[in-house]
DNA sequence: TATCAAAGTGGAAACGTTTCCAGTCCGGAT
DNA sequence: ATCCGGACTGGAAACGTTTCCACTTTGATA
């Protein structure tokens, strides 16, 4: 385990002191060039590495940063997780990897154990931002951190996509269409704020719109007879024009669902993603969704880590860099989103109870907002 | 930064020796019940945690484990990782992931970080494990890994798919719908040796079944303008009646490509794609494909490097897990591929010159072999 | 020639653990 | 009463660095 040589050995070998090896090695401190030649050599001829754990344990910097995201199988947080340790990694920085499995209680645990093993920092997505347990106990601590996907909550930054205004963008395309009685398809609706705050936003600009309170659909997270909830959901609910979906794999599924229902789409029914994953592009229908770009959350957490780190170094605990009030987003139009049938528009006015006496239509176009 | 107390603090409050207090608080060693009675107090008030740092220095275990994979864009690395996770940490032990973006130069540079980081053992997927040069530097170390989706090399234990007997039983599938005249669609060809073993397998199953020689088809790996030089490619080779295209994602841009030129799939064309991800289900046509198991490929790199940190703790250097030959895949029949077109099929024959004299239908499953 | 600052050097303390070892205390057996 | 072995204890030495500090050397200045 331990081949490696030590600087007492490269001391040895050059016959000098650790502590001239050390300065050699690192570059600082004042050495005649004799010494460092001697040094260099010895160094080369044992191939000496230096022990990071030691030079962690001397400095109290491990030049690691704590990640925890929900799960790496949705490609939203593979993406952000691939910058992010980009990122760091070009200031030298690695990254300890963790996913919580969308559970309150294991995240909790594991920014537990990110702390013990001393990283650095801590870049998180949390179940939820404004109750999550670790994240509290960050609060007090002296210790970098920030969140990617999440709100910001609990005085910590945040690098996310507003999920309202994306929802009210959602709405907008939707009613434009002439779409008025629509649902909002979950997954994991529970266990994701931002599953829970997409609906909220939808809900509240599907009211100021004067279109029907949008109906909560949430399927069970198993897989393989998702193809099945959906079948069923659909013929229970066939008075719905349009469907958003939590999220693009959902929106697929939804499709593929339909379709084996005899449905056409967008005729019979019209769809709307959110992420903006490739492959809603390739796909036929190509799929109407909001483009996110989870790569620049990553990046630019990792740059917000960094730069604290930076300050904490140098100046006092100030903070540079402020936190943002979610990036942008793009509403990307696609094949699954058409305008509503003509029976289906008089069907859902008929059947909407709820709707308000004037249609506010405020052309809010939530992308221009940041 | 290190606002948590140490053993010596607790040792103090609780008014007897460091080495009593790090007996107790390990459970190992004699101490009496008054002593552990104490020291739990004084650690309990004064929120006392480890520090992993510090341990790991004294006991040369960092209970860290290191991943390199080439991206986590591809879904099938994120399952990989995220599997491999789960299962080493419930062991206790922590990943530290890295990207080398294929770069067979970053890739060495990385290895080289992370054993410097003291890892305990290492996970990679390299982009040609017969010459990569940082498992080359492993080799004679005594620090456990294995690869996992390269075929084994080096004297590395992999955990992989047998990229040749999938890539044959791609051939008899093209084979068995008539399908003679293909060709291999790969993106990043000389940056993956998975690539190269797919299309060397297919070239050899093509060959054995008196197929024509398939065409090697390389595009860029430019994102934005794939779709147009998939269609320029298809336009030149409209005399393929079948593509095996060497991921599943490639596929699905490729059948896009191919409806945007009016054709029909699978009647103008036949595509098979690779990996399983899980839209290649979802989307209509369904995708055609081979389905492996990125998430058991994990898993098994996990469970084999955990074995072999147990070993290397309590017997010698013997190593219990062996290499395996290969883990099982699934060819998932889909919409994609249908039977080959009369006219193609003439059409093709008249063109092939290649075609050996006779056509040794060996019905090899190549999925049954492991 | 005497004095001094600067440059170079290496010993040693620290970082927070684990663990060896040499002690102290006890009760029970001789 | 004496001895002995076991249970318990805490000092101290590692682990491999960084860094402070005090000590040489050197060359130049007065």
């Amino acid at each position: 385990m331990k081949s490696t040589a030590t600087l007492k050995d490269v001391a040895r070998q050059a016959g000098c002191g650790i502590a001239t090896v050390s300065r050699v090695l690192n570059g600082k401190g004042p050495v005649s060039a004799a010494s460092r030649q001697r040094v260099l050599e010895a160094a080369q001829s044992l191939g000496f590495e230096f022990n990071e754990t030691a030079r962690a344990l001397q400095s109290q910097r491990t030049r690691t940063i704590g990640c925890l995201v929900p799960s790496l199988i949705n490609p939203v947080f593979a993406d952000a997780v691939q910058a992010l340790q980009a990122e760091v990694l070009a200031a030298g920085y690695h990254l300890i990897l963790m996913c919580s499995d969308y559970d309150p209680a294991q995240e909790a645990e594991i920014i537990r154990m990110l702390i013990q093993k001393n990283v650095d920092a801590l870049a998180l997505t949390v179940s939820d931002a404004a109750t999550s347990a670790g994240l509290m106990a960050l609060r007090d601590r002296p210790l970098p951190h920030c969140l990617m996907f999440n709100a910001p909550a609990q005085g910590a930054a945040s690098y996310f996509v507003n999920n309202a205004s994306a929802s009210a963008r959602v709405a907008q395309a939707f009613d434009d269409e002439g779409h008025h009685r629509t649902g909002f398809l979950a997954l994991r609706f529970h266990r994701s704020d931002r599953s829970r705050q997409r609906f909220e936003g939808y809900k509240k600009a599907c009211r100021t719109r004067g279109m029907a309170e949008p109906l909560l659909l949430e399927v069970d997270q198993d897989q393989p007879d998702l193809g099945k909830q959906l079948s069923q959901m659909l013929r229970q609910r066939a008075q719905l024009s349009g469907i958003y979906a939590s999220n693009d794999y959902l929106a697929i599924a939804l499709i593929r669902a339909a379709r084996a229902l005899g449905w056409k789409i967008p005729q019979d029914l019209s769809v709307i993603g959110f992420d903006g994953i490739e492959v809603g592009q390739l796909m036929v229908p190509s799929l109407a969704t909001i483009v996110t770009d989870p790569a620049a959350m990553g990046r630019q957490a990792g740059r917000h880590l960094l730069a604290a780190l930076e300050n904490q170094q140098h100046l006092g605990a100030e903070n540079s860099v402020p936190p943002i009030g979610g990036l942008g987003f793009e509403f990307r139009p696609g094949e699954s989103l058409g305008p509503v049938r003509s029976d289906m528009r008089s069907n859902s006015r008929a059947a909407t109870p709820l709707l308000p006496l004037h249609h506010s239509k405020t052309a809010l176009n939530a992308s221009q907002e940041q």
